[in-house]
Parts: C-alpha cells; sequence; structure tokens
DNA sequence: AACGATAGTGTTATGATATAACATATTTAA
DNA sequence: TTAAATATGTTATATCATAACACTATCGTT
C-alpha cells in the first residue's frame, strides 16, 4: 500500500467467498508464524468482522454469534482484542467498531477511508501521511507511539449516485 | 496553526489564568457572532474542559459539576453537544474525551498529539497533514466531510525525564 | 496414557459512556 | 403580556466494555 495507489472501495460487485478466503489464509499464516491459536471461536469472529466489508460493531457481532446458541460480550472481546493484537483487524475509534485488515503481515496501523453513505470503507498506508506526521512531530521532539487517523465522507460510487438522483 | 509550527505543549509552567480568560474570551466572542448563547452552565462546563489542559472525560465534568449541587449526564452532554457545534472544544474519539480548542474562531477539525505519560496535548491544522490526507481522497474520488487525526506518544517533558532517570 | 501447566472459553455481574423522553424554567420577541 | 423558542432538570434506559471466577481444552512432559 502506498500513497500512489488509487483507493479501491470494496463493495458488492467483487467474489467475496474468494476475498474472505485470502483473509483468512492470511490469518492462519499469521496465527502460526507467531504460536497463536486461530481457534473455532476466533475464526467465527474474525469471519463476522469480514463478512459486510464494513466497520461491524462488537454488538451485532454478538447478535450474530447467539444466533448459533448462548453467547456473552466477554466471548466478542476477547476475541476482537486477540485478533486486533496480531493485527488482523483494526479498531475505528470514532465508530466503537472494528474492521478486517487486508495486509496483516507487515505491523502498521493504517488509515481509513469511511463512507457516510453507505459504510464500505478502505485501509491505506501512505508513506505520505505517515510521513507529514511524523515531520510534525519531530520538530518538538514528540515521539509517537499510536496513530489514529480515520477520515470519513462520500465514497466515489455514491457520489455517483447522488449526482444521477 | 501551520506545518512549520512547532509544537508547544502547555503545561503547568504558563500563566494558565490568563490562558483560560483568552479562551473564554473567544467562546465569547464566538458565541456572539453566531447568536448562541454562552449561558452560566456552558460556560461553568467550558472552564472545567479547559481547567486541566489534558483531556477530559464526561463523568469526570460531572463530578466536578455534582461538587455545587446535583447533576446528572445529560446536563454534561448537552453543554458538550453545544461547545462541539461551535467548535470550541474538540472531541478525542480514541479517549473518550473532550479539550479545549485555541482557535474557535476558524472552522477546522485539527490534529492532536497526546502524551501517553502526562496527558498534555496540543493541536496542530497542519497544510502538510491536510494535504497529504486530501491527496489521498483525490486520487479515488473520495470526498472529505471529517477528519480524525489522534496521535498519541511521549511529549518531550515527559522523554526528558525518563532518560534523565 | 497420565499428569500438571498453560491457554481458551463460559457465565454472572457490573462499570463506563451516552441518549431518549418528557417536565420545568428561562429567554426572546411580538 | 404573552406565546414561542430555547435551555435545563430529571428519570429511565440504551450502548459499549471489563472484572472475576469457574470450567474446559490443549500442550508438553513424564
Ligand atoms: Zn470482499
Ligand atoms: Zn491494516
Ligand atoms: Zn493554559
Ligand atoms: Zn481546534
Amino acid at each position: 500500500m502506498s500513497a500512489e495507489q488509487n483507493i479501491i472501495f470494496c463493495r458488492d460487485h467483487h467474489d467475496h467467498q474468494s476475498c474472505m478466503a485470502t483473509a483468512i489464509a492470511k490469518a492462519e499464516q499469521v496465527c502460526e508464524s507467531r504460536n497463536q491459536r486461530f481457534t473455532k471461536l476466533r475464526k467465527r469472529i474474525f469471519e463476522l468482522v469480514w463478512q459486510q466489508h464494513k466497520p461491524i460493531r462488537a454488538y451485532d457481532i454478538l447478535d450474530q454469534l447467539q444466533q448459533d446458541g448462548r453467547a456473552a460480550p466477554p466471548t466478542v472481546y476477547r476475541a476482537l482484542d486477540f485478533l486486533m493484537d496480531l493485527g488482523l483487524i483494526h479498531r475505528i475509534e470514532s465508530m466503537n467498531a472494528f474492521v478486517g485488515c487486508n495486509n496483516p503481515q507487515q505491523k502498521h496501523e493504517g488509515q481509513f477511508f469511511i463512507c457516510n453513505d453507505c459504510g464500505a470503507f478502505v485501509e491505506l498506508d501512505s508513506t505520505s501521511i505517515n510521513s507529514a506526521i511524523s515531520i510534525s512531530a519531530e520538530h518538538s521532539g514528540f515521539e509517537i507511539q499510536q496513530r489514529t487517523i480515520e477520515i470519513t465522507g462520500i465514497c466515489p460510487e455514491c457520489k455517483g449516485k447522488k449526482k444521477s438522483q
């Protein structure tokens, strides 16, 4: 992912089955390489996060889980914490929600562009955004630990729809 | 505020009385110019937000208010919403907390650098950060509505303290 | 296989953050 | 002065998240 790459909003148009299969394969790899267990439950919750290509909230995950049987909040939050620690998902702070990560092999925090209309999002890790921030920080000797960058607005598709109305 | 200006972490060293007085004066101006009322309650809550030069949470504000008499959450949240709408304070999404704005006359969203050690923060509105993000967005036709940029880490002072230990 | 150690999950209760809904009070403006 | 608009008080409840402890599954050793 670089600053120059176009943003592509992942929507209904693509083969989401294979999209998810890839994500799961990557997740399995990451877990294995770090000696962590991608248990049935963790996989299930990971799938629920990926399912919609939109940020999903913890209690929406819980609702889905409860269709399979009883479940309680800690079950969801523990799995989410695990997945976040491994970088398999990210938390969107401004929405109290979670999204799947496309590039979990590389440690990163990501920048999120999220459509206020349809909920679709993309994750970037733009060098130019990162370095603009780093430069600001260096000016004063601030040592960066965490970057939360969440941009909301209207995605190209939704903008198109609005115009044609 | 520009990208080139150094970050200055506002701490105990300065004359905070006059610092707050300035903030209140600006707030009064802003309210007047937009025909909004800077009521006693709103002023009180604005002061509580400014008091510490750190992000403050709604329920901490509530605790302080309750020292003057009875108060309930909606009282706090309504005032916070009012102050945010006018740009007099900002919300730090990643902390569920609020900070006073130094430059409420100009509409902006700001970028926040917050110290994980001491809680001190600075707000920038860096042109280079903003334009790096705008360029990424333009690449795909994404129309930006809201920017949430929250950088946490260690401020220069705290870094100094750590070294000298 | 038997064992204890570690990691993962279930369950209950509760803490922390935020808003809905409606009653009352205050301010504004005709 | 009075009606409308705005602001605040009050109660209840929605939403988001974690603590604490019991139980189960897995792993590594013997
Ligand atoms: Zn997909
Ligand atoms: Zn990512
Ligand atoms: Zn000050
Ligand atoms: Zn500001």
